[in-house]
DNA sequence: GTCTATACGCTGATAGAC
DNA sequence: GTCTATCAGCGTATAGAC
């Protein structure tokens, strides 16, 4: 952390806290103390809280160059993509939004950055019957994946081959993907 | 609330408020006002607010039941449960177990209550390989199912045709539970 | 404008008097 | 057993120093 501007080094100190401890268990002075200022200063600049969470904790990136893939393979590899997660901050970042779930305004977000970053671009790549609702169906699987994997963090689950669960829950991905009318 | 025992009125107020308003929401104060009695008599009674929590937010009664009929439709059967969910408590436990997920000893509970009521009965009943792992992943598209449409609770899932969700989600679980070998 | 010092009303939790 | 008094810590607001 060098001599960051004080508004930036709070936006790093609190992004690096929230994902790591969760919301509630991430006070604000814990964020000042860790970027090295008071308070008051972070209310100051970020008007609450709740606020700096919403600013601060993002959106993966990494997610749209998966979805963008072919969609014949998109089942395994959205799996893949979770038991890999641990590099990159999707973990985090979605057990702390679901560690604030219980506040309105973060709930908002987590379904609009599902929808920005998942169900939109998924479900103008797939056809067949209701894709809106088919692309809302397989977020619900991706994110039951990671709540498992991620968040409940089963010991059978972690401890077990991968590929074997990429071959399994990919699969039942991709029929959800490949449906073209309900029975 | 009749003239119950506090102990008993105390856990009957914990259990509506913490499956309304989630964990943080949820007050010692308020409990004990809800129950008609002092505050630190609820500590007093429980130990700790997560002690309370722990011991009064039950697993669901009904899904055993469920989980006990016939294999072959059973992937569209959890999913009318979960849709069905608003009259029975499920829900609002879920929530509240989510909304409470940064703390590590009720993820444990999460897990444990997941594995009594959902995968140790479903590995039981289910063949082919890995029975244990496939159940587990069956639990995360049921989570993730419930998350979806109880917790981020997307307009376009609760306003969609039930039907519709029970054969896609359903048929996707079902994939799954009849799968036999990795490819 | 940027930041510090201080304070307010809340929380969960404790100690000790009835 | 039950209540009163009290604690330290929380998010937040504001007044005023640089």
């Amino acid at each position: 952390m060098p001599n960051l501007p004080p508004r930036d080094a709070i936006r790093c100190a609190a992004t690096d806290l929230f994902v790591r401890d969760g919301y509630a268990a991430t006070t604000v002075r814990a964020i000042a103390a860790a970027a090295g200022c008071d308070p008051a200063l972070v209310i100051r600049h970020f008007g609450s809280k709740e606020a700096l969470f919403l600013e601060t904790v993002p959106a993966s990136a990494d997610l749209p160059r998966v979805l963008a893939g072919p969609i014949e393979s998109l089942g395994r590899e959205l799996v893949r993509f979770v038991l890999a997660a641990s590099e990159s901050p999707v973990a985090g970042v979605y057990r702390a939004l679901l560690s604030a779930s219980d506040r309105p305004e973060i709930r908002e977000r987590l379904r609009s950055s599902m929808h920005d970053v998942f169900v939109g671009p998924l479900a103008n790549r797939i056809g067949g019957h209701s894709p809106e609702l088919r692309a809302r169906l397989v977020a619900a699987q991706f994110t039951g994946l990671i709540n498992a994997y991620w968040l409940v963090a089963d010991p059978v689950l972690r401890s077990a081959d991968r590929q074997v669960i990429v071959s399994f829950y990919g699969d039942a991905i991709q029929r959800l993907l490949d449906s073209a009318d309900p029975a």
